[in-house]
DNA sequence: AGTAAAGTTAAGCCTTTGCTTAACTATATT
DNA sequence: AATATAGTTAAGCAAAGGCTTAACTTTACT
């Protein structure tokens, strides 16, 4: 990931490591601040806090600070996005078998 | 990544890269071989081996030799278990952003 | 005012990733 | 048999990723 990675190419960054995968599925049920997201983990706070910066700038989550606590949504776009990209290729993938199927029958 | 990556680790990893994301969507269309998914890449040709490899062990793709020329196909199910698990985190926050609404229309 | 709570930043360390070139193996072609 | 084709392995390097501890800032509580 030389030079400057697109949005997808951070979402799938992102979403490759279980400790991000883990955040999000807790934010799926509902915004969660810094420390809420931390409780459960075996990690430090800054390496949280790291996670959250490739969250964030993959625009899978989204946040804002109030006082002194900072509160961590969910980006359904990003996720989207991700899920978008799968999608077609599945179905290019399905029309293809189709295609062959078709073919099969045609010379049986 | 240190321990020991899971299936699903792996195959967000290999979306990451839009190399290999290329080399993805060309075998949505069918098989191809090795220097067919190099020919169009601007990198050299144990590079290509690399993705290959990163491809082949999250289980997104497959492949055979047969003679000198190795044929790589794309495995719909590695591809489908990325994609649902988006897809449920999707659907849980779709579910949580309507009962946000049911509330809202509730009290108003 | 003093202390606790919630984040944040910086520095450093080790591993993994993505790439290269060089050298090599195994099939086909002529 | 000689040469070309298709792929493979190995070594090495620079950059990115994931973690830590230490030090600091900004609110909130007593």
């Amino acid at each position: 990931m030389l030079n400057d990675p697109s949005p997808l190419d951070r979402a799938f960054a992102a979403l490759s490591d279980p400790v991000r995968r883990g955040m999000l599925a807790r934010l799926s049920l509902g915004p969660a601040s810094v420390s809420e997201l931390a409780k459960p983990l075996p990690i430090s706070l800054p390496a949280v806090m790291q996670h959250l910066r490739a969250l964030e700038t993959s625009g899978l989550v989204a946040s804002q600070k109030k006082g002194r606590v900072r509160t961590v949504r969910l980006e359904g776009r990003a996720l989207s996005e991700a899920e978008s990209w799968l999608s077609r290729r599945r179905q290019e993938w399905e029309a293809r078998l189709d295609r062959f199927e078709d073919h099969l029958s045609e010379i049986k």
